[in-house]
DNA sequence: GTCGAGATTGACT
DNA sequence: GTCAATCTCGACT
């Protein structure tokens, strides 16, 4: 499997952000590679969204990554567990795409290991579960999408795409209600 | 050094 | 619907 090409992710964030659904992020750990497909996507456009880390290019150490290449890995600690978001815009704009949900595919065994579940559906189908079942932790923080171990590669074209409301982020104004979310028509993965 | 807030989840009323 | 768990970082003393 292939990581995509830097060219990909040299378009706008919101693009982006549609153009990664169905696409496939693999994570290859010690343990064992696991993979699964993006069903599930948020933008966030620093200099002008309020919902996001970096609202008004506020440049601190942990947004510092959201500022560079496009392609970054930006992993976040929120409560108990920890988010990943694929680093995108010019440099100096820090915008950024969350993985929100993912569809599993390779690794499923060792998914179910890492984060015991009832129903399979719930495994992947949210930001923080994602990454428990898939190893993503904040060590992977300012790693590239481009190269091994952590990845994403070309999946397949969703036949369908709902654009939405975000989810989960209160007290933002205006943010809030910006439809920067993206996910796959009818996809049992995609969060509640 | 201390305090508060948060891009979530799971359990409970 | 509400609420606590539990960690990192920024702002302030």
């Amino acid at each position: 499997m292939q990581p995509l090409p830097e060219t990909f992710y040299d378009q706008p964030t919101l693009e982006l952000a549609r153009s990664l659904l169905g696409c496939v992020l693999v994570n290859e750990t010690e343990e064992g590679n696991t993979s699964g497909y993006i069903v599930e996507t948020e933008a966030y456009l620093g200099a002008t969204d309020r919902a996001a880390h970096s609202f008004q290019n506020r440049r601190t150490k942990r947004t510092e990554i959201m500022f560079g290449k496009a392609g970054m890995v930006y992993t976040y600690t929120m409560h108990t567990h920890c988010l990943v978001n694929v680093v995108s815009g010019e440099i100096g704009q820090p915008e950024a795409v969350l993985i929100r949900a993912v569809e599993p595919k390779q690794g499923l065994h060792l998914m179910e290991k890492r984060r015991p579940v009832t129903k399979i559906e719930n495994l992947t189908s949210g930001p923080g579960k994602l990454t428990k079942a898939m190893g993503i932790s904040t060590a992977d923080y300012g790693r590239s999408f481009l190269e091994p171990p952590l990845y994403i590669a070309e999946g397949f074209t969703p036949d369908s795409i709902t654009q939405g409301k975000r989810i989960g982020i209160h007290n933002s104004g205006e943010a809030k209600d910006y439809p920067y979310r993206f996910w796959i028509t009818g996809n049992k993965f995609v969060s509640k």
